[in-house]
DNA sequence: GAGTGGTCTAGACCACATA
DNA sequence: ATGTGGTCTAGACCACTCG
């Protein structure tokens, strides 16, 4: 049981803020109550805070106190950067994977820049989709480099493989860049997806990268742009 | 000239970092030499170095030191919390804005709810259109409370808004909601942009608060799809 | 004036990376 | 063994809010 005090602390305010035992519009305990409470320091406590603010689960007023916000922070499919698995578990929606493909290939023209590879570098392809309430919404390509992930099996890729990047591989996912943009619905839309007469998709090409800044992953995720909805809490840069 | 050490520090090293003095992929002093540098203690240059890591300029990595990011970071344009005039001067983009109509209106349901406002609040109404390379290619839909702006003009809309909140007077934006969707292009779209034969927009509902957590601004832009483009960096939740 | 959050300091110990 | 970033502490002073 070695985790960080500000972090423990982080989720317990999580979890009593969600359970309702904080309640929105109301006042956290001052920060001196908190130091006493919890028997650390006050840059500990103030860290901790920091955190909930950053995440949109408080907003601190000098000389006032901080104040539980009511942003329902988990109603949102695409966002900060989380799998799939865990936006639809958060939602609790029922929903299923089905995985077309995993193949290593040698990347094209596009892939090469996107992923930052030469040809000669092996990659895995997996192309999937995601059924929610019966209807396949999402067509996911993945692209990752094999460098990272020496194996990948259909199983895998059915249910989470952040799940088995973080939790056997041990690589640490730490941050990623996105792009959201309209285009033309493909050939390989209509095959993987339920489009009905859409003749446009959403497209959210994701750059995603490990600890040591090393980018692994590309994924193009494309939406049915009836079901397409992203939500986004952002703090005014300082 | 009061401003924050660590937010000094902090730009400083942007500038740095965008002007090439510290170049991409190369690393930052280290925290003790930054300290020694500045003449500070560690903890405020660390205040400076999670601001930068925050804001994708730079990742930490442990026992080897901050590395700079290679993100092209002014390249989007809709992302975090910025005005329409900060994105497009950071893109050096020759752009015009349109404003038919500053007015004061009471707020039918639809507004009621997403301003949290009653009918009996009074309402700016301000509908504007954004000109890139000669096409109207965003519609923004802005409605504020009144409460907190009790004065508008058109000079002010077809400058920045938010200049003009923050400068003159003196709100502090804090943080946004923003919810990005498509929808079907209505009559209003047909006017105010230049839709081609589009039938769909892409929709970002912006929910704008102030310092104290107050909601004071509720703004559509609804975007034509093919000039549609959002990119965000995000860091993994810890 | 008392209470609140914001900044800053000087020092300590830890975990990780590198040679 | 040394250098790096990560966590934590105890205490100080400041700016803001409110009665």
């Amino acid at each position: 049981m070695k985790e960080n005090k500000f972090l423990a602390i982080y989720n317990e305010i999580v979890q009593a803020i969600e359970e309702g035992t904080y309640k929105r519009n109301t006042k956290l305990p001052s920060e001196n109550e908190l130091v006493a409470s919890y028997g650390t320091s006050r840059e500990t406590i103030r860290k901790a805070l920091t955190l909930l603010a950053q995440n949109g689960y408080i907003q601190k007023v000098k000389g006032k106190g901080s104040f539980v916000l009511d942003m329902k922070r988990f109603d949102f499919p695409v966002s900060g950067l989380t799998s799939f698995k865990e936006v639809t578990e958060k939602m609790g929606k029922a929903s299923t994977t089905i995985v077309y493909e995993v193949s290593t290939i040698y990347p094209d023209e596009y892939l090469q820049q996107h992923l930052q590879v030469t040809k000669k570098d092996s990659i895995w392809k997996v192309y999937r989709s995601r059924k929610i309430d019966g209807e396949k919404i999402i067509f996911d390509k993945d692209y990752f480099h094999q460098k990272y992930i020496p194996y990948l099996s259909k199983e895998i890729c059915e249910h989470s493989i952040y799940d088995y990047i973080e939790q056997e591989l041990n690589l640490k996912i730490s941050f990623a860049k996105k792009e959201i943009l309209v285009e033309e619905a493909t050939k390989e839309d209509q095959i993987y997806l339920d489009l009905k007469e859409y003749p446009y998709v959403v497209v959210v090409k994701n750059f995603v990268y490990l600890d040591d800044a090393s980018l692994f992953q590309y994924t193009e995720s494309r939406h049915r742009l009836d079901k397409f909805r992203f939500v986004d809490f952002a703090r005014r840069a300082r």
